[in-house]
DNA sequence: CTGAAAGCGCTAACAG
DNA sequence: CTGTTAGCGCTTTCAG
């Protein structure tokens, strides 16, 4: 220890870490700070963080098979959401440290909550079991989305999903589809408000909800019940769906009007309508109730943010072929 | 200690971590096991990592500036590299840290290594102090991508930018604009490889090279001698430059062809002609050197590695409107 | 096969 | 104002 070259320890802790605390005496001082950067001394992080309790760090969980293809638009939401917590682990001082989570061979739960990290952000875990264990441990941990858990903030999907369908409504279209697999639970509940809001307009949904290849078929048949605009549900569906459309000659937004969610860098780069899903708020929130938890208050159990329609040009008038 | 309850030190470390040591009466083995659920016990990876002098992980150091603005556009590299990183990084079997870098504020080289990470991998930092001081500490790092530092791996962007021209003169185009600000030094090797091809091919370059503004102004012009064809010096530029084009009436590809450079999820998701940067293996790449300089092996001061042209939609032969 | 003891590099009382 | 001391929780020789 650089303590050895001078002076000795707690005065050493003090100039370098410059405490609050006053009257070093400038020799004393800098004959520390020469020492130090005479022996090259770098402040051994992991010791401090051993030795306090707290690494500054937290820990995020993803679901990594989400990007493992070819393509990396089935990522962009997790992409959006790497992106946004590490902006806001950043502003509140901490260091985000991305812990993979793969299905075929989870990482045991003991081993994520190891305390290498303060916290856990969970992000896309669909593993019910893999949640509970990690939940269970007590560790502090909020899930990001869609989830499990209970402790979790997400934007509000079916409100969402009601802007979007809503927007397709006022442009004059009766037949709107909802293109999804209904995997997930986010899946789920985009689809409820797709579906509430049909019913209030007094809209029929039968067999409008469907993958988006049947979807195109339909719309390719030019079966007079065929749907004029599609809800996605999400820019990635989306981002598979408009080119194939294309590719088959049916013109977006001419022929079809389509919106996604989501409104991350996929709907940016294709300007597609879609609705916002507010990750830097809901990032932020989650580091926060986080911290929150670290620091032992108590934090609610869910948080829903609101969304928003981001009008772009993938959705026209019924009937508007320009 | 887990061996307070049952029996004691050593041995707990032997089943908790079951290590290469055979023979552990089962009776022991179970009891230790027993113990260990019943008080709780996790194992404390800090600790661990402190006394073994590892921490498996690795920090990757990112100008998060980038992503700050309202638009994800502009990040798409850096959320590309994130993502594979963090596969390159588990793959590896270690852990991903993010470190952000924010140029108005850069955080203190000691700070990021500070040994939290057994090394550094930096991107887009176009800060030659930084990279200096953090390079001069000694602390394993390597750069991905452009940046000051001699140990690097990167894409080769004088040859992908070569393939981008040529794949333009193949289609009939001369007059073959370079849209940049000329900023970085990924630029600059783009940029150099666009004119060395230009001049190969007896064509001229002069004036050719600006900012994607002025550029769609000469072509909305409809001036005798305006490109018909542009190269963008990334993904994120063609994605700000082929919606401005459309919004003027010119149509991509018929008037005008772009062709991108990383050919990332803004590419795929706008059918974007794009050079291919390789993310996947720079970044493995960078991560295996990265291990190598933690196990005190030498590595190569620069690997360069090929791009490849994707051919999507954003291009067409010279006069061929559809 | 199992126990004891030292130490990783730092922090945090507590004395001098 | 500066020095001593005791750990943080684990790993790792080295004995028993």
């Amino acid at each position: 220890m650089a303590a050895a070259a001078g002076v000795s320890k707690t005065t050493a802790v003090f100039v370098l870490n410059d405490r609050p605390n006053f009257s070093i005496p400038e020799e004393t001082r800098t004959r520390v700070q020469n020492a130090a950067k005479l022996l090259g001394y770098r402040r051994n992080g992991l010791a401090a963080a051993l030795s306090h309790g707290k690494t500054g760090s937290i820990g995020i969980v993803v679901n990594i098979e989400a990007g493992q293809q070819d393509s990396e638009l089935g990522a962009s939401y997790l992409l959006g959401v790497l992106l946004s917590a590490t902006q806001a682990a950043s502003a509140a001082g901490l260091r985000l440290t991305t812990i993979a989570y793969d299905v075929t061979n989870p990482p045991p739960p003991d081993e994520v909550t190891d305390n290498r990290v303060d916290g856990l952000l969970l992000v896309g875990i669909m593993d019910e079991a893999f949640t509970r264990a990690v939940y269970g441990t007590g560790f502090p941990c909020v899930t990001v989305g869609s989830g499990y858990a209970l402790r979790r903030v997400t934007a509000d999907n079916a409100a969402g999903a009601t802007q979007a369908v809503e927007h397709l409504i006022s442009l004059g279209h009766r037949r709107i589809a909802y293109a999804s697999p209904g995997l997930t639970r986010a899946d789920r509940e985009r689809r409820q408000g797709w579906l509430e809001t049909m019913e209030r307009h007094g809209l029929p949904s039968d067999g409008l909800e469907q993958d988006w290849e049947p979807l195109l078929e339909w719309i390719e048949s030019q079966a007079p019940d065929a749907p004029t605009a599609v809800f996605c549900r999400n820019d990635s569906y989306a981002a598979l769906l408009v080119p194939a459309a294309r590719r088959k000659g049916i013109r977006v937004p001419e022929d079809l009007s389509v919106v996604g969610f989501d409104s991350g860098i996929i709907a940016e780069a294709m300007e597609l309508t879609s609705v916002r899903n507010p990750l830097p708020e809901l990032t932020a929130r989650a580091v926060e109730m986080l911290t929150g938890l670290i620091a032992g208050k108590e934090v609610p159990e869910l948080v829903t943010l609101p969304t928003k329609l981001n009008v772009r040009r993938s959705t026209a008038s019924l009937g508007a072929a320009s």
